[in-house]
DNA sequence: GCCGTTTTCGGCCCGACTGTTTTCAGTCG
């Protein structure tokens, strides 16, 4: 946080970063055993920030009435615009004079909530996780009211999990392990059937644990086998309705029994989000039901529950795909029959973003061509990287023409199938691009993308990204927010005035699949959207196994809104022939 | 702190598990 704080006075406030203000002032108002109302209320601020598509400093810079937006009332409106002038607000600045800030640490240790973490600071003037650790092992702790053995030692596990998986997990290694249990499930006979629900199901960029629902003829002999399972370092807990474990690697996985007549509650109800459940479940109360994990139901008969589709069907509405489930408008198009009908993998014609050995790929162009033609592709952008990026062997403009006529004779060889052309060509600091206009226009495909200098100002980086845009030459903005989860913030940028010059110069924007970039967001998908911009999908493949992170991709552009049409990739070869000679396809 | 077809007060999702104590509080999802 102190680091969040500092950078707003030299660079712009993301919603991310005011989003995190609020949820820490949640937590500190929770430590402080304030209203817990008022707690989930800045939850909700924070939640209603993150799913904004609009930069919410823009929106107070342009004077508008941030209390008109859901979740976000006048008191929090003014702390937003407060923070947004001055970095803080005068309410965090409080809180933190009343409570230890580094107690925040502490309630992100799994079993410890504020109650324990104020009971342990007040009697014991705990005040890090090291203080907490050291207590745990004088046994300090056990002292306490309410506290025993037990609860230092699963402290101290919790303290483990926590230095080592270093809070979520990324979805490429979530579904290493989902396809390792889903082995050891698929072994079970007694087993009828099995989903995992969670933020795994809604595709979210990181997980935080995975929520598996099972339906079993025999729990004892379902919950022994997970239990004995090599996949499994430690058992949290185990009972008649939930086996949880912690995996070798720290993921925790909770695993839940539920009949069948339950499945379809269980699994809505377990997919989340959150918020999501809650305005669903509302939704049962105005019609006078109750709305659990175990069904849908009138007084106490049960009048649903059995899939998800007849729970939302009982409550007039359409059934939601889980990536649109984060209460961000989805009840209301659901009950409008207004949802979106959206993209899938199997409507992918290509992908237009992938290495070779030429600059930093592992695999030749012909190795790269099987592997797509093999995923059922009718084509294969090849984007190396351009001189700039000389540590991953950049092209310079004598490389590139040599290269892209290399690609064409091995395209020639193929049938049904097209290597196209192409180069991620580096947008340099002041916005050039690294190489010569003339040599890219002769290239079939160009996406310009920021490796470098990612620290610019808005202004400066607005500056640079539009000359790009505007060059007549560039096709796709490749990994438009230059992010990397957990490890580099996005880029600062005026995105309306981007976004609105590829509109105009119809410039693409990149959904990067990479695990660690899943570039754009979300919420900037949306947005896009409604600007009029066509989307690509690309792997960004270093390999060709890579090719297969067109999965990532497609859960954020589902988690996008993004229907096929607004997909570029999703055109056949002849259409995006013609869009590339400027027919511009609805 | 937010919200409103019961609108300026009063309600805000709710059930399972754990660890503790012995009937319940805290935590989690």
């Amino acid at each position: 946080m102190t680091r969040l704080l500092k950078k707003s006075k030299i660079c712009f406030m993301e919603n991310t970063q005011i989003a995190h203000i609020f949820e820490h002032m949640a937590e500190m108002l929770e430590l402080k055993g304030g209203n817990q109302f008022r707690v989930r209320a800045y939850q909700n601020t924070a939640r209603a920030l993150n799913n904004l598509s609009e930069r919410v400093e823009d929106m107070v810079q342009a004077g508008s009435d941030l209390s008109k937006l859901p979740n976000i009332g006048k008191s929090s409106a003014e702390k937003i615009k407060e923070i947004v002038e001055t970095g803080t607000c005068k309410r965090l600045q409080e809180l933190k004079s009343e409570i230890p800030e580094s107690l925040t640490e502490l309630i992100q240790i799994p079993q410890l909530g504020a109650r324990k973490v104020k009971l342990i600071n007040d009697k014991l003037g705990v005040e890090s996780v090291e203080d907490l650790e050291t207590a745990c092992k004088e046994h300090r702790v056990r002292e306490l009211e309410g506290m025993g053995a037990k609860t230092e030692e699963n402290i101290l596990k919790g303290i483990q999990t926590v230095q080592a998986a270093s809070g979520r997990t990324m979805l490429k290694e979530a579904l290493e392990q989902v396809n390792a249990i889903g082995r050891l499930l698929e072994e079970r006979t007694e087993i009828s059937q099995w989903q995992v629900a969670g933020s795994f199901r809604r595709q979210r960029e990181t997980v935080g644990d995975l929520d598996i629902l099972v339906e079993s003829t025999d729990r004892n002999a379902t919950a022994d086998s997970i239990l004995g399972s090599d996949l499994v370092e430690d058992v949290i807990g185990s009972g008649q309705q939930k086996v949880s474990v912690r995996l070798y690697g720290g993921l925790q996985v909770d695993f839940r029994f539920f009949e069948k007549d339950a499945f379809g509650a269980a699994l809505m109800y377990f997919t989340g989000s959150k918020s999501h459940n809650i305005a669903v479940r509302q939704r049962a109360i105005e019609s006078g039901w109750k709305l659990n994990e175990y069904g849908l139901f009138e007084d106490n008969k049960q009048i649903g529950g059995k899939t998800e589709e007849d729970i939302y069907r009982s409550l007039d509405m359409s059934w939601v795909p889980p990536e649109l489930r984060e209460d961000a408008g989805e009840i209301e198009a659901a009950v409008n029959g207004e949802l979106p009908c959206l993209v899938e993998q199997s409507q992918m014609y290509g992908d237009l973003h992938c290495h070779t050995v030429a600059s930093d790929g592992k695999n030749t162009i012909e190795e790269m061509a099987f592997a797509a033609k093999a995923r059922g592709y009718e084509y294969l952008g090849i984007c190396d990287h351009s001189k700039a990026v000389s540590v991953a062997n950049g092209l310079d403009e004598e490389r590139i023409l040599k290269h892209a006529s290399d690609i064409r004779e091995v395209s020639e060889k193929f049938r049904d199938f097209r290597i196209m052309a192409g180069i991620e060509v580096d947008i340099l600091k002041d916005g050039t691009l690294d190489l010569d206009e003339e040599v890219l226009s002769q290239l079939d495909w160009v996406t310009a993308s920021t490796h470098f200098h990612l620290n610019l100002s808005s202004e400066d980086m607005t500056k640079r990204l539009l000359k790009a845009i505007k060059s007549g030459v560039v096709n796709c903005i490749g990994h438009p927010f230059a992010r990397q989860i957990g490890r580099r913030d996005p880029i600062i940028f005026d995105v309306d005035e981007v976004f609105s010059a590829c509109a105009d110069y119809g410039v693409c924007l990149e959904i990067n699949s990479q695990p660690e970039r899943l570039d754009l967001l979300d919420v900037y998908c949306r947005k896009a959207k409604e600007a009029g911009i066509k989307m690509v999908i690309s792997t960004d493949a270093h390999t060709a196994d890579d090719l297969d992170f067109m999965r990532f991709g497609i859960g954020i552009a589902r988690r996008g809104w993004l229907e096929k049409d607004d997909i570029l990739n999703t055109r056949p070869q002849n259409d995006l022939a013609a869009f590339l000679e400027g027919d511009k396809f609805c």
